[in-house]
DNA sequence: ATAGCTGCAAACGGTTTGCAAAGTG
DNA sequence: CACTTTGCAAACCGTTTGCAGCTAT
């Protein structure tokens, strides 16, 4: 399901998609699932600034994301951003560096 | 008081921290006063991965951030990037942007 | 006097968890 | 028959809020 949507949902929304097939399913058990498969390194969790829901994602390629303030809604961006970033911090701070994110804020088309 | 700490607290440490001079405050002024000063522009919040608690910092110019996934220690890295990225994406999503986060998640020295 | 702040405690809401029942092989 | 997964509801916990009293002008 996350797969197949780009709209970067949240558990509510997956849950309410779900039931569609799964009438019984509970918000339990969705949570839970999101959080195996993130664990697995599946899908990606997403937080963000404007809203206090966790945010998921399936596509776990590298790319970033374009949050809009005013609707919450999310787009991806693909950007050519050098991987040596992360050595260059590495070298900076001596943190191991894993990984990064890079989020832009603003206002959507639709929004404005 | 968060202008004068590098470690980017969240609200319970401040709490603690302000209640030495006040000891009557109480948690709520704490997340009011945070959030005005938020609004304001004049401190910064932060949302992390691997913790629920939002962690606040006092310096609001132009930088990037090192996350501990161990310990949660945050630190600030300064890094050149371009403005310019903001219009590229502006300009691949027509979204008006207002603002960018990077993050870089690894181990901090102390936790390898 | 009047407007804004504050402490307090209760409410809120997204997420997690304990547990008994159901599923699996 | 042991092991895992699930639904359900309650608990959790960081944060917000309503309100009565306090402060400042």
């Amino acid at each position: 399901l996350l797969c197949s949507t780009e709209t970067h949902p949240d558990a509510n929304w997956i849950y309410d998609k779900v039931r569609e097939d799964l009438p019984h399913i509970s918000l339990g058990t969705v949570y839970r699932t999101l959080s195996v498969l993130a664990d697995a390194g599946l899908i990606q969790e997403l937080y963000c600034f404007n809203a206090p829901q966790t945010r998921y994602d399936g596509d776990i390629s590298d790319h970033y994301h374009v949050i809009c303030t005013s609707c919450g809604a999310i787009q991806d961006v693909s950007l050519d951003i050098s991987h040596e970033l992360n050595e260059t911090v590495s070298a900076k701070t001596d943190y191991r560096i894993d990984k990064r994110r890079l989020d832009f804020y603003g206002i959507c088309p639709d929004c404005k």
